[in-house]
DNA sequence: AATAGGAATGTTATAGCATAACATGAAATC
DNA sequence: GATTTCATGTTATGCTATAACATTCCTATT
């Protein structure tokens, strides 16, 4: 699996993801709307995170909504569901480009100049949090690991 | 060194916090003026997190300032210094608890219930995070991590 | 002590992110 | 085909954050 940084077949990642996606709502008995569904492919055109508002600016062009809430809650599905992911530090959301079994997040590598979003399964970073955690008592539910960096495509020009 | 969570001599702990800025401040020579300090002592009341314009109520109770601009500027000089963090999942800020001598921000773990804070070493963890980023050519500087979760105390109410 | 430069604060205005509440419409269930 | 449930449309509002510029307060240098 090559990284979102490295120069790839995107169509192929997006056509997977939608793939994926379909199959997750048949077998879940989900509704995959045009709205949901359409968001989801404007989340997969790229390995980025977009703002709510982007994506409502998309899709009012497209006449499929024009309030926000129309896009924070296609967003809120696609989150709830695991087909997307919000990255706290941006405000932002984007697909998710994996399968993650337990309904965990993973991790996310965000490069500072290119502002590509990739995901790094973190089971192993997770498990020693909780594990330092239930040390003092604390039982985690939900983990946010972000990092904010640069990527080696960007860290190359500099 | 007792935990957040965990009832507690708390003078002690704001007393210890407000000495290591003095402190910092003089080593450093920073300029802790009355809105920071104030702005800090806030903070220090509780191991919570607060959002900038909660903390800009107090300070325009007191008449330190009315606008939103006065709170963001303190917070952000006290962040940049070390002397309190951002958290993300929270869109609020709590004063720190301990010192990271390196600059980079520890581990919180946030209690749904309770709404307390606390930090957690969070060294070992980065390490790891980087590491792993930088098996993918990334480059880690800044990284977050947050567990939102039960506290021992408020596990025990349920 | 005067003064010039820089740092902090005051102030106005606006931008960006998110949700409550209620109305309407579509689709599954019975 | 009536009922219930889920999704969407719409209005309004609240919360979070910063740009831009004026003013005041320190500090260092003369
Ligand atoms: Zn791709
Ligand atoms: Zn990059
Ligand atoms: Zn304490
Ligand atoms: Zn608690």
């Amino acid at each position: 699996m090559k990284s979102a940084f490295e120069s790839h077949n995107h169509s192929a990642c997006a056509d997977a993801a939608m793939t994926r996606a379909t199959n997750l709502a048949a077998a879940r008995g989900l509704r995959l709307t045009p709205v949901r569904r359409r968001v989801l492919e404007i989340l997969l055109e790229r390995h980025r995170a977009l703002g709510a508002y982007e994506v409502l600016e998309r899709l009012a062009a497209e006449g499929l909504g024009k309030q926000p809430p129309v896009a924070y809650r296609a967003l809120e599905f696609l989150v709830e569901n695991g087909l997307a992911h919000r990255i706290q530090r941006l405000n932002a959301f984007t697909a998710c480009q994996s399968v993650h079994e337990d309904g965990q997040a993973p991790a996310f590598l965000i490069c500072r100049e290119c502002q590509t979003v990739d995901e790094l399964d973190a089971a192993d970073l997770r498990d020693a949090l909780s594990t330092r955690a239930g040390q003092a008592g604390f039982t985690v539910e939900r983990a946010t690991i972000e990092a904010l960096g640069l990527c080696a495509t960007c860290a190359g020009r500099a």
